[in-house]
DNA sequence: ACTCGTCATGAAAACGTTTACGTTGCCGCC
DNA sequence: GGCGGCAACGTAAACGTTTTCATGACGAGT
């Protein structure tokens, strides 16, 4: 039966339900010789402890939750990958929430996952402190991923923004370009703001002669196409691009291709993110690659170290992901 | 407090326990005056049943898993997006567990679900008739995703691969081409599989004259390349490709390219399902669109269903969603 | 006026575990 | 031989809920 009980092991194996608990838990406290009757009792009634009462008594739920906002594309499956395997490796569930257009939506989501969960992974733009003091129980193991948050009450991870911009100034001041105009991402997006800043602190300080110059945009591919225009339209004119996302890079190349300007040759252009996209767009995209499933790993790994350690205060923990250069036909250095 | 438990309410509200779980759930048996009373004894202290508990004396845990093999990109995305909506729709909660290399990975995380959920969505290479019946409860709720096994003693779901394959070849048939030849899929794969003998049916009932000829892939980029080498050398030459997925056909397009043959004045090449890279290559690609989140969402509306009327044998269903054909200019039709 | 049904409410059982606490029996030590 | 300690095992309490059953009140029908 799939309905096989406690009770029915320990009469089968002729003990008491506290031998089994034992016998099937921690091994203490049985002889060796009851243990092995009560493990064949168990495999022959196909004995599988019930959850839910295990939960009650133990107050664990061996599961965690993810809460994460309405996310596009591989961003979403590679996070999600790296959750997994390490929850996994860990021997914890994972409940995923996602798709959460509004605040209410994630506050709802959040406490539907009220005592179904051991912590919580928590990627939302609605996360500001007040939304996560009024919804977070405060004991809850949590860790905050890619918030605008300091991680000043919570454990936070997040990618190196600033690094990734830098790696991208310093390549692009490399192979020669001089006037490098920035496109930015949508207000008030942490990671946008971040690689701005280490575009602007890049450039100040490695070529300091350089114009710091910004357009704007929103992540999506219309305002890189739009950006690129208005790069058309500057004078003197850059010669490079660094877009805030990759698509928007992108688009800025259909505007540029469009008005009969060459990529890399008069103008290079630069992305963030390495979509699996940027090697397939002519010419393949010179972009900053990020291991997402990296993020979503070590979110877990810190979750489960807040898990297993419930005294030890992690708050104001803050770890970043590794942004690495990825150098390919737009910014001009392979042959073609 | 976060622990605030029934019997808190209770006593708040001056009422038993009894009331108190009356007045929350259904309301029934309950004066308006009470149960006004009661809710908000439980607002003011922040009364969350408890989930374990509820699981354990109902049996339901309001939680259904999905069980999916290691996906790429954005299908597995897209994928959970529409599970994850469904779901939530229905008031139940999502528990995820993906990257199953093999059948023993898939085994064990089928086992650790045990319990904790009512019905599950599975999604796997591995999930053969024996595999089945040796790691599922039989009284599970199970619904089955693009499987291979015929639904048969299962609730079974998946893309319309022959409706997909048929279009795609009535429209090259259409523009006006006359050897058709098709770059197979891995081998024993069932959407590979499917989507060739919608193929070569269409094919001999629009065209009898118009030879079937097939050529060997695995869905990976490098054997669509492959495949394009061995369509240069057919005599007569083909006028038309279609590889069985998208990846192929961009594979494909490169060793035309590679070669001085212009698409689509010269061969055309389409493939299937409409990953978001197809439209960026150039020429941008004609390919069959499987809304992919409409596979996840039904599967669940599926599962629902036979969770929530246990007696109904809803055994031997079996659901197809649609594919739609997208032009691009791959196969020569838009101008350009 | 008596009874019967209906309805709000409370008491208590049940769900399947884990675990604190007894109760043995055994061994070694004085 | 008594005594203390230890290991194996059983008993029972606890976890927080839902639900069945009993109780009492009240209104209506005869």
């Amino acid at each position: 039966m799939s309905t096989a009980t406690i009770k029915d092991v320990a009469r089968e194996a002729r003990v008491s339900v506290a031998s089994v608990s034992r016998a099937l838990n921690g091994g203490r406290g049985v002889t060796a010789e009851t243990s092995q009757r009560i493990r064949e009792a168990a495999a022959r009634l196909r004995y599988m402890p019930h959850a839910a009462a295990r939960m009650l008594i133990t107050r664990r739920t061996n599961t965690v939750g993810a809460l994460l906002p309405d996310l596009y594309g591989e961003f979403f499956s590679e996070l999600i990958r790296g959750i997994d395997l390490a929850a996994r490796a860990r021997g914890l569930h994972l409940l995923v929430s996602s798709s959460h257009d509004d605040a209410d939506a994630a506050a709802a989501a959040l406490r539907a996952m009220q005592g179904r969960v051991d912590g919580l992974l928590l990627m939302s733009p609605h996360a500001d402190a007040a939304f996560l003091r009024q919804n977070l129980p405060h004991d809850l193991p949590t860790v905050l991923m890619n918030t605008r948050l300091a991680g000043d009450d919570y454990c936070a991870l997040s990618v190196d923004n600033d690094g990734g911009a830098r790696l991208m100034v310093e390549h692009l001041l490399a192979v020669g370009h001089q006037r490098i105009v920035f496109i930015q991402g949508p207000p008030g997006n942490r990671d946008a703001d971040e690689r701005e800043l280490g575009y602007r602190e890049t450039l100040v300080r490695h070529a300091p002669d350089s114009p710091v110059s910004m357009l704007r945009g929103d992540f999506s591919e219309e305002s890189g196409y739009h950006a690129g225009q208005q790069v058309l339209a500057m004078r003197p004119r850059p010669d490079a691009v660094f877009a805030a996302n990759d698509m928007m890079a992108i688009g800025c190349m259909a505007a540029l291709r469009d008005n009969g300007i060459c990529v890399p040759e008069e103008i290079a252009v630069s992305g963030f993110d390495d979509v699996p996209i940027a090697r397939y767009v002519t010419p393949p995209l010179t972009t900053i690659q990020v291991h997402i499933a990296e993020l979503g790993g070590q979110a877990m790994e810190l979750l489960g170290e807040q898990i297993d350690h419930p005294g030890q205060p992690m708050t104001g923990i803050h770890r970043r992901v590794a942004a690495k250069l990825v150098v390919r036909g737009s910014t001009g250095v392979p042959p073609g």
